[in-house]
DNA sequence: TATGAATGAGATTTCATTCAT
DNA sequence: AATGAATGAAATCTCATTCAT
């Protein structure tokens, strides 16, 4: 009957998790911890998540999802002007995920947390995500460059830089961090802007 | 005042932290990992560390004088295939000190560690290599790129490469990626290789 | 004051707790379980039973009233192979009681529940059950036989055998229980069955 | 170095886990009760027995051992004073390994532990334990009379009557006991005393 | 009469660190 | 210089019981 107040309550210990997991880190996460943020008790994180790694679990399992329609909502690459625009809007989607769940995906993707099911669930996001854009690369990229590898360089940029800008690692301003993005993307694709009126 | 014996030892018990910080992770990795592995006793390993972070930190200090080496060993970047074979050169050398100290440097920039002092000192190593990266960058990059955001993202695409290879969590070929770094990062520096000739 | 669907919950919830008392014992039993079992609610338990004991109680009592009864059933003991039959037949019908609620027979007599109020009745349920038939072995036994010890030593044996039979600890096939316990508790009393017409 | 103060330790544990068990049964007992009584700390309990659980089974096959000796120590069975004093002397090494281990004993044939690996052990302890009685009781039961059950029969009035005793939950005098067990299982299967000079 | 949700006291377990030899 | 043993604070997890609807 009170299903909406379990509900509720399950949402709160979520959010109160990515919250943690954001500022501490997997590891550096207790339990106490997301119970104090969600504002319930221990008994009841154990009513909603067997424990610790379940509810990241869950929370992963949400961000897969964005993360793979984030993948495939890239259209076609194109040269010149126009296609890096849009290549930036993408980017830009890409940059306010990662600022909502970029502690889950960072997270995820170190290996080391449950040793097994664990990494291989952010192998295979990590693949999945790649793969469309390897789809786009290979149609427009030079036969010399490999698509994969050149699929997941950008993919490394796309992560990591957004991880120095939301960390402060290294001073990173977030349109420079776009504009960057999209121009060395493209250049690499397609040559320097001023290479096409050549 | 550690006579070889000692020497020995200690030497033991950083090279089992290595192997088991890069199996584990920073937290997950308990001193009766490292003590197993070394082949020695608790006792022994507060004789000569005063705690967990302590070890880190002598390791970290030694990739940390391996990276600035190898920063300031990157001469000028220039264009053209005699460019890209030096760029290739470096990058080799880049993941060979990965190979051996990845686990490292990965924890490293894992802000989560300690909280205060050790995210620091992770920023500044990396905000010390990718100096170095900046003034090469900055002498050839077209003016509209901003070099250190340049940077930070060869060292993204440098760092975060090596790290899918090195733990296969993506199908990277040793020798593919390093073709793939050079060719790429010196295209978005200076253009495809045939729109020199053209 | 209960009308029927009260009446309804209330059975399905003592029998849920016999079942599951029967293959988990006391303490390992979970009011959990119990509900899952008797398809209803933590809060309905809390509705019948003050607690997970009070219900555990009222199996009791139930099966207190059937053991009295069974108890003060057994006649007068009798040698020969009459006397024999008729044993055989009362064994039988412990046989049948203990199949049914043999679980909190058991139970009851695991001195270890509750500690005190709890311990109590099952003794007393034990030794009343057993005065019946210190009474009837009185009547008959040889003078250096202890009635007491001995009518102890039928009920050992008696709840034992069954109890092996029935969680198969031991090869004990009924029949061949009822006419081994029947002949044995003769023997001892009345001497072996060819030693009458001798 | 310091070997003798760890077994010591250990030992100070199983100790006090069996006197513990004695009194609360297993599930009652807590880690923390062992503790106290075998005067430690928690972490040390755990570096000696990974739980509750191991620490029973280290007992367990103490005993286990224990009783294998005693059931092998069983002579042939023979009619007559001699041979019921024989019997007599046996029943009482049963008693006095009994008021030791019994609380080992007892549990451990409740089946009721870890569901499975458990309840194994304790049925295997009591078919090797039962298996020599069959032995010695087929050599002189009458044909009628199975040696199988007639031994389980022997063995239930054997650890029951003792456990009566000893958690006094009937009034079972020591002596008596003995008197009565060692005479019921003689006139079982040789008849009653005086049947002999008949 | 029924129930889903919540609770918190208490039990178990882990592990960095200290100690005695 | 080395080590086996011990510790205890802190974390995880369980479950009988109560509560709000």
């Amino acid at each position: 009957m009170l299903r909406s107040r379990g509900r509720n309550t399950r949402r709160r210990l979520l959010d109160a998790g990515a919250a943690v997991f954001a500022t501490k880190g997997y590891h550096g996460t207790r339990v106490d911890d997301i119970v104090k943020v969600a504002n319930t008790s221990h008994g009841t994180f154990y009513l909603y998540f067997a424990n610790k790694e379940e509810l990241f679990s869950a929370l992963a399992e949400e961000v897969a999802g964005a993360m793979q329609e984030l993948s495939e909502s890239l259209g076609p690459l194109r040269p010149g002007a126009d296609g890096e625009a849009e290549l930036r809007v993408w980017i830009e989607q890409f940059a306010d995920l990662y600022a909502e769940s970029g502690a889950i995906i960072r997270t995820w993707t170190e290996a080391e947390i449950g040793g097994s099911e664990f990494g291989r669930l952010g192998t295979e996001m990590l693949t999945q995500f790649t793969s469309a854009l390897v789809v786009r690369i290979a149609e427009v990229a030079p036969a010399d460059l490999d698509p994969t590898i050149a699929a997941l360089a950008l993919v490394a940029m796309l992560e990591r830089l957004n991880y120095y800008a939301l960390t402060q690692q290294a001073p990173v301003e977030r349109e420079a961090m776009l504009d960057t993005l999209s121009r060395v993307t493209q250049s690499a694709l397609f040559g320097p802007p001023n290479a096409e009126h050549a």
